[in-house]
RNA sequence: CGGGGAGUAGCGCAGUCCGGUAGCGCAUUCGCUUUGGGAGCGAAGGGUCGCAGGUUCAAAUCCUGUCUCCCCGACCA
């Protein structure tokens, strides 16, 4: 049978098609740039919000739920933020369809008085709420979070990576304090960081962004950048600092315990269901999707193999011993005991939808009392005693989700470079492609002309201090290196 | 939004140039045989050819418009 997964080496962005596909993740939907997100793929955020969720409560968030229009006067209040968003907004400028010989039109008559504009962010909607909430310093600080869909009218997408609606979650916090906010900002980044190198198995840099990369309305936009296996970099979660900018624009002021009024600090935070993009280009291969066992929907597969009626019973009866064992440590287990398709045909179709382990059992395993192993990580295939079988299941579990964070760390590590000249600049991206750290005179004229040059974009500057030097391209002092790379 | 490619059964495609009864592989359903890396044989079901107009005795095929997808740009999480 053909296979159905372009290699990657051969066409990338078909392979990453492909692999949403075999994977059942994600379809395409009759509305351009939208996606319908299929089970499995649902199954998987679903895993993602549930430890990002707890994450955030553990640093003392609570949820809440904003309204999915927002009246259009309160875009115009924060200029740079309007700016950002002004050209992929989805406006509703009526209320009622009416009924024509062929279908349904809109019915003029219900043109609305204030055009509502589809939130592609929450902090103007938030913000008004929020004036309403703070008077004094003892309401302060305000830690909401809230999951939702949000819309950005995109001229060009990709399933998960950019999408014209995606799923994703927005924390807004209120300070009375500068450092306070920053401090929250930076925490947010860290929990981000740790969400993706542990959970997802996803190295990535922090840093904070150039001004030409900054969100519109921010003072500072930190952000975790990932490196993907063609060498495009992903970013991947963004935290702001806001300042007062928000505040200022609706008036949200507090009393000080000197009993001086005061503009609130704000910041806020998200990530998307472009997680799920940036998972599937660190892990999968050309067998199809790699999951990590801790957000993998399923974390083991037991495909059980039989001849006849005598052997099914009693190679099922051996499969639902060890299920019950695995259930007891809460691994995420499944069965697949379709008669009509081929021990052969359930392998392809598990390692399409990465399935981190799958355990084989059929009257051989059960005369030698084993158990056979396979690794989707690795496609290792071992026979290990039935004995403790659980026990062992659940640290291969772990061996995998380390492995799989060990094994995108040295691929992105063999992909950094550092470089001194603009020349090795040039000659690694246009050859290598990959992360690159260059010294850079720290203006917007130069940031633009090499992106002009070489399509690199700055994808963060560190936060830590580094080495003073010289611009690569002007010569100009710099005062540490920054992140380079081709980015989506 | 500009340039290029594409849309025919659930998936992958042929047929389109040169108009004349809509096909192939896989998948699906039923039966039997099978089952340790995408099983075999037999039978069956499934398509307003993306959508809307037009030309014609006749349109998947020609013309116009439109929607969606992919690639390359500009813009962006």
């Amino acid at each position: 049978m053909a296979k159905k997964i372009t290699k990657r080496t051969e066409d990338f962005s078909q392979w990453y098609q492909d692999v949403i596909r075999e994977g059942k993740l994600a379809d395409h939907s009759p509305v351009r740039g939208c996606m319908v997100i299929r089970p499995n793929g649902y199954a998987l955020w679903e895993n993602m919000q549930d430890s990002l969720d707890q994450m955030f409560k553990d640093t003392g968030h609570e949820n809440a739920y904003f309204p999915l229009f927002i009246p259009k006067s309160f875009l115009s209040k924060e200029a740079q933020h309007v700016e950002g968003f002004a050209k992929e907004c989805a406006v509703v400028t009526h209320s009622r369809l009416q009924s024509t010989d062929d279908g349904v039109e809109v019915d003029p008559d219900s043109k609305l008085g204030e055009e509502l504009i589809v939130r592609p962010t929450s902090e103007t909607i938030i913000w008004d709420s929020y004036r309403d909430w703070i008077q004094s310093y003892r309401d302060l600080p305000i830690l909401i979070n809230q999951w939702a869909n949000v819309v950005r009218w995109e001229m060009r997408t990709r399933l998960f990576l950019r999408t014209m609606e995606f799923l994703w979650q927005e924390g807004h916090t209120a300070h009375s304090t500068k450092e306070e906010a920053v401090e929250e900002t930076r925490q947010m980044l860290e929990v981000y960081r740790t969400f993706a190198e542990e959970y997802m198995a996803m190295p990535v840099k922090t840093g904070v962004k150039t001004e030409s990369e900054r969100f519109a309305g921010a003072v500072d936009t930190y952000c975790i950048e990932t490196l993907l296996q063609d060498n495009k970099a992903l970013q991947a979660g963004t935290s702001h600092f806001l300042g007062q900018n928000f505040a200022k624009a609706f008036d949200v002021k507090f009393q000080s315990a000197e009993g001086e009024h005061e503009y609130v600090w704000a910041t806020s935070w998200g990530v998307s269901t472009r997680l799920i993009g940036g998972l599937i280009m660190t892990h999968s291969d050309d067998q199809g999707l790699v999951l990590p066992p801790k957000l993998a929907p399923n974390q083991v597969v037991i495909v059980p193999i039989w001849k006849s009626d005598e052997q099914q019973e009693q190679v099922l009866d051996y499969c639902q011993e060890i299920i019950d064992e695995l259930d007891a440590l809460n691994i995420r287990i499944k069965l697949d005991d379709r008669e009509n398709m081929s021990p052969g045909w359930k392998f392809n179709e598990h390692e399409a939808a990465g399935i981190p382990l799958r355990l084989t059992i059929g009257p051989r395993d059960i005369e030698n009392n084993n158990v056979e192993l396979a690794r989707r990580d690795t496609l290792d295939k071992n026979i290990v005693s039935r004995e403790g079988i659980a026990q062992k299941v659940d640290e291969l579990l772990d061996t995998i989700q380390d492995d799989l964070y060990e094994s995108a760390q040295n691929r992105i590590q063999e992909n950094t470079h550092s470089v001194d000249s603009y020349d090795e600049f040039k000659d690694v991206i246009e050859n290598e492609g990959g992360f690159i750290y260059a010294h850079w005179d720290g203006t917007a004229e130069t940031e633009e002309k090499i992106k002009d040059e070489t399509k690199a974009t700055i994808r963060c500057i560190p936060l830590e201090d580094g080495e003073e030097g010289e611009c690569m391209v002007t010569g100009e002092p710099s005062k540490q290196k920054v992140l380079f790379a081709r980015a989506y």
